[in-house]
DNA sequence: GGCTGTGTTGATAACGTTAACCGCAGAATG
DNA sequence: CATTCTGCGGTTAACGTTATCAACACAGCC
């Protein structure tokens, strides 16, 4: 078909599969103006005539257009998302940690990655790595390991604003939202104590995980406070090895009274273990729990338990991000955010300590 | 080499704020070679010499680069991403589906952009809608509504693989993954019934709910089946309006003697109610709750219950999704994906429906 | 008539990447 | 020696958006 003399150039083959939905480019035509006029008009701000805003919308919802994203960002360097980084998302407290952080997101416009590390650092590090080439604006994260990922210090260079969630960050310049662990589990255990317990036992999951240390803390203080011997048992990170472990200690002569149980996973356990072992809380054991459960109100015997306002970390720790973020962009608007936040836990005291518990 | 007589393109006003890393330039300027061969590098493939290839991974190394994703989904209008939206992530069972999801997303290399909906169809529109301008290469959905929503079907328009977890949706062409969720009721309350129970009663959530309407057909089925009147009571979504009707149920002479939840939160209301009201299970109300809890079996009385395999149901849905996504890439190559798959739910029989649960 | 605004619109050049060509050695073939 | 491969590498043009600058129309003012 192609006649004379003139050069054409390969007729394109089938119109070469265009992006999935309408253009800004098949606005404009629609409308009859620029580009950039229905650019001005979705991201709002400068001069357009009433006139010219309604034709253009019209058009927009007429071809039901949604701006890309990836050209925006191209654009921009920034990319309207930022990244979670949790160790297990089957867990109810890191779940709530979640939720709430991306109902923060949503209020801003952002979505979030999430991501699990399976506990795995190196899961982490190549999470951290996809995320960076996402070009995220922000990264919350519940660091798995001790020592700081090279990953990070590499998002640090590229100004990408860091909060460590529920733990605290070492060697990166990051924001942190913690709960009192310290704390909360040395009123825990002068709780036991003062329930008359002499030989208060503290198991756990790995003692080298930020909070596990910080909680072993408090429980020290707590025993030393009354003169009593610490004994703690870690790494204990299946139901098997905790009965095995509790079956030895309790089969002891003077066995211990009382338990405190340093995370949610062994806590469950414990629990596990202790109906096995068919022993009666609180009358043969006692026990607190760090980090509530749902249901521990409904167990055999409720459970006391240190709660943490998952809610509130998840909440405050995003927020802080988008605080960081906002000041990183616009570089130095008002004042520097804040970079630590503590919340306070609370000991929710039901019948396995030993107190009588309301019945209702 | 240029160096006399050529044209020099007025000098750029101090280096214009980069994107945050180093990009492909950079490398391909600290190896001495063109941006082709680097991206060639990079994506694999194509002929680059051994020598060269060492080079520009060097180059890579020593400058630490990481490849735009927003740039190379512009140019190839994928993202490696997959959206996925759930009702709430703090239910443990959609915990539990996002967490396979985002495994099974990882090992192709995909992120998870995960969204709660929080059971409204306002924010579920909105979401699909942010989801949709970051270019998804396809779409996980627990849908919340009853109809198909209107971004569903531009989604579609777009060609964008649509994949329904646990419940099924009408109006577009999707996959979906479900559980037997008549035929474990059906279990269930036979079960009951096979207790001598003759009045057994059926409490939950929203009955327009996919699942829950479901649940409640295999009720009436097995109710039927004996001749017996169903009796069902739902839109419980609090505690104490559970509370309230089953105190009103339970004062009436000739009162029920079973009860079976459709739900996860209507259990846990039913089981707080009934400790409040100070029954006892299995003998003033045997129970079967549909949808397993990790702490059933530690609950004053073991909560028989129907698990739902949430582990394969994520992991299936995802896989379905990859299928289809491969399927519309790849336009034709191998045979249509599936597009439904319906798995097994169990009856898990503990104590609190009559039986003798064993000790251990 | 020349200015200076002021409000509105348009043309163009990036942003970082990849697909589709183009070109060049050197080897193999005629 | 002239041709055709073939293995490698480079050039250029998009992809969809926004920042920047230029242009225009119209008003008010000397």
């Amino acid at each position: 078909m192609t006649q004379e003399g003139t050069f054409v150039p390969a007729p394109r083959k089938a119109a070469k599969r265009r992006q999935s939905g309408p253009t800004i480019t098949d606005v404009a035509r629609e409308a009859g103006v620029a580009i950039m006029t229905v650019s001005r008009v979705v991201n709002g701000g400068s001069y357009v005539s009433p006139a010219t805003e309604k034709r253009v919308r019209a058009a927009i919802r007429r071809l039901g257009y949604t701006p890309n994203e990836a050209a925006r960002m191209l654009k921009g360097q920034r990319a309207r998302m930022i990244g979670l980084v949790v160790p297990d998302l089957a867990d109810s407290f890191f779940a709530t940690c979640a939720n709430a952080v991306q109902e923060v997101a949503g209020t801003h416009g952002y979505m979030t990655l999430i991501v699990t590390s399976e506990r795995s650092v190196e899961t982490e590090s190549n999470e951290i790595a996809m995320m960076a080439a996402r070009r995220i604006a922000g990264l919350l994260i519940v660091p798995t390991g001790v020592g700081t990922d090279k990953r990070l210090r590499e998002l640090q260079q590229a100004e990408i604003p860091l909060v460590a969630l529920d733990r605290t960050l070492d060697g990166v310049e990051a924001g942190h939202v913690i709960v009192e662990n310290a704390g909360g589990a040395e009123e825990a255990v002068r709780h036991l104590i003062a329930h008359g317990h002499r030989r208060v036992l503290c198991i756990g999951y790995d003692a080298k995980v930020y909070t596990i240390h910080q909680r072993i803390l408090g429980y020290r203080r707590a025993m030393k406070e009354a003169g009593l011997k610490p004994e703690m048992w870690t790494n204990l990170t299946t139901a098997p090895a905790t009965e095995t472990l509790l079956r030895r200690l309790m089969s002891e002569p003077g066995r211990p009274t009382a338990l405190f149980t340093l995370n949610n996973v062994t806590t469950i356990h414990a629990l596990q273990a202790i109906r096995a072992m068919q022993l009666r809380l609180p009358a043969d054991l006692a026990m607190i729990g760090f980090d509530d459960l749902e249901l521990a109100p409904l167990l055999d015997t409720p459970l006391t338990a240190v709660r943490q306002p998952a809610l509130e970390l998840g909440r405050s720790a995003a927020r802080m991000l988008f605080d960081m973020i906002r000041h990183s962009r616009d570089v130095g608007t008002g004042s520097k955010p804040e970079t630590r936040i503590v919340l306070p836990t609370e000991l929710i005291l039901r019948g396995s300590c030993g107190c009588n518990h309301p019945s209702s």
